[in-house]
DNA sequence: GTTAGATATGTAGAAGAACGAGGTATAGCT
DNA sequence: AGCTATACCTCGTTCTTCTACATATCTAAC
């Protein structure tokens, strides 16, 4: 059983930005996509996922149309502006600078300063 | 110029446990160490160093003694506690965990999902 | 001698994100 | 009729982080 792993303020953006620049999709399909991809290391509750599509809404990052699902309901589908893709590439370098930065800190040893 | 990346919530307590893990530091040597090992991609404010300090104190992660520091001044150095050090263990495999998992996800492509 | 910069610590207030708990509604299965 | 999965949403709490401010000492330049 994975332990559910709180993700870090900022990244939630991050993934789901990743996740609608593949394709159109709806919310409730970025939570389950983002859960079964990190097997089940990323957990993305509702509460969580609702605000941050507004937020990046709003922001003009991404945009919705409503459509219907494969299924036939009725689902909010979003897709990235040309700000979006451009928030979502600076925001991938970011990440990979910052895991980066990380990593050395964590291999740091009692010698590794000098 | 390296932009400033702010860091995720979270990161910067496990970055003080992994540095006051190797031993005894004063706060602003912290804030200096990691600045250098990470090549200026983490900047930490003071604003959010010692108030993290004293919440990792408070919670029994670290304790902390006055001492004098090679250049004469008095400062606070923190060292591990037994808690504080299980800590360090837990969320840094926490941490590659989650690392691993978004990279996974920044990685993924058109075909990835089957 | 005094001004400036580095060292060293701290607080206050605001902004923002994540989460749990709650609510709505439809489709399909038994 | 009831249960589960799908699909959307909001409210309030909690926590972190950051900007700005405030203090004090030591060293070096001028």
């Amino acid at each position: 059983m994975p332990e559910k792993s709180d993700l870090p303020q900022g990244t939630l953006d991050l993934l789901i930005l990743k996740v609608v620049g593949l394709g159109a999709v709806h919310g409730y399909a970025i939570a389950q996509r983002l859960q079964q991809v990190s097997r089940d290391v990323v957990q993305v509750p509702q509460g969580s996922l609702y605000p941050a599509l507004h937020r990046l809404e709003n922001r003009g990052l991404l945009a919705a149309d409503w459509k219907e699902t494969e299924s036939g309901r009725e689902a909010k589908f979003y897709r990235l502006t040309r700000k979006g893709r451009a928030q979502l590439e600076a925001e991938t370098a970011s990440w990979r600078r910052l895991a980066g930065a990380v990593g050395l800190i964590l291999r740091m040893s009692e010698g590794g300063a000098e």
